[in-house]
DNA sequence: GCGACAG
DNA sequence: ATCTTGTCGC
């Protein structure tokens, strides 16, 4: 049996209720990955990405997960996985055109992951939904997201220095959705926000510290190269 | 009202 | 996301 967010056949209608339905439930929960201290206790991370390709009409997606460990911050293997798509792309609703794909791979991976890292947003989304948020309640597991391109919300993001570690917040009406944070000197900043039962700081720890010199974290610089390649 | 809008 | 060559910059 299988949670009803990862159905491929709801009107957008139903899809919304779905993401506002849940946003309420998941509010105000505990246990959640908030300190410095805990970083310490994470070693495996996963960075997922998915692409997309034409076979008979139909389109299919291709998920690559990788599984880093933080703990001397190197690849460990990585995991593949290819499904139909049928959910169309609707700005607001990736997560219902890519979760499942992604669920696939990371099953795949011989760890149980302590934090995923989606590229995608997380609570930078108009319900606060975005697909980083719908994995880490399906899957039950600390997500963040970690986009190329802002969504909703204002921020300087423009002008910010690109400094690695440099950043600057996401803002929609006083409300900090999430950073746009500089991962390497010189390049263009990513949009990091908090997924599921993680903090907005601990993400961004996180995701400089398994930057090497790519524009995203490793895992997901990797996750991406992969799952183009085949 | 119109357009913009993650991947 | 994907279709695609050259080309500007370090």
């Amino acid at each position: 049996m299988q949670h009803e967010l990862l159905q491929t056949n709801l009107t957008l209608d139903e899809a919304e209720r779905l993401q506002e339905k849940y946003r309420q439930i998941i509010k105000d929960q505990t246990g959640i990955i908030s300190k410095s201290s805990d970083v310490k206790k994470i070693r495996w991370i996963v960075g997922v990405d998915v692409s997309y390709y034409q076979e008979k009409l139909k389109e299919y997606g291709r998920a690559a997960a990788i599984l880093w460990d933080l703990r001397f911050n190197r690849f460990m293997t990585q995991a593949l996985a290819k499904d139909i798509i049928t959910f169309p792309y609707k700005t607001g609703f990736l997560g219902f055109r890519e979760c499942k794909v992604m669920l696939e791979a990371i099953k795949k991976l011989p760890e149980t992951p302590d934090l995923i890292m989606c590229d995608g947003h997380g609570i930078i989304h108009p319900r606060r939904f975005g697909e980083a948020v719908q994995l880490g309640l399906i899957l039950n597991v600390p997500t963040c997201g970690i986009a190329k391109n802002p969504f909703i919300g204002s921020s300087e993001w423009k002008v910010l220095k690109r400094i690695r570690g440099n950043k600057t917040p996401i803002l929609e009406n006083k409300e900090v959705l999430g950073y746009a944070v500089c991962l390497n000197d010189g390049m263009k900043p990513v949009f990091i926000s908090v997924g599921y039962k993680i903090s907005l700081n601990v993400a961004v720890e996180i995701a400089l510290k398994s930057s090497l010199d790519h524009r995203q974290p490793e895992p997901l610089y990797l996750a991406d190269q992969f799952s183009k390649s085949e």
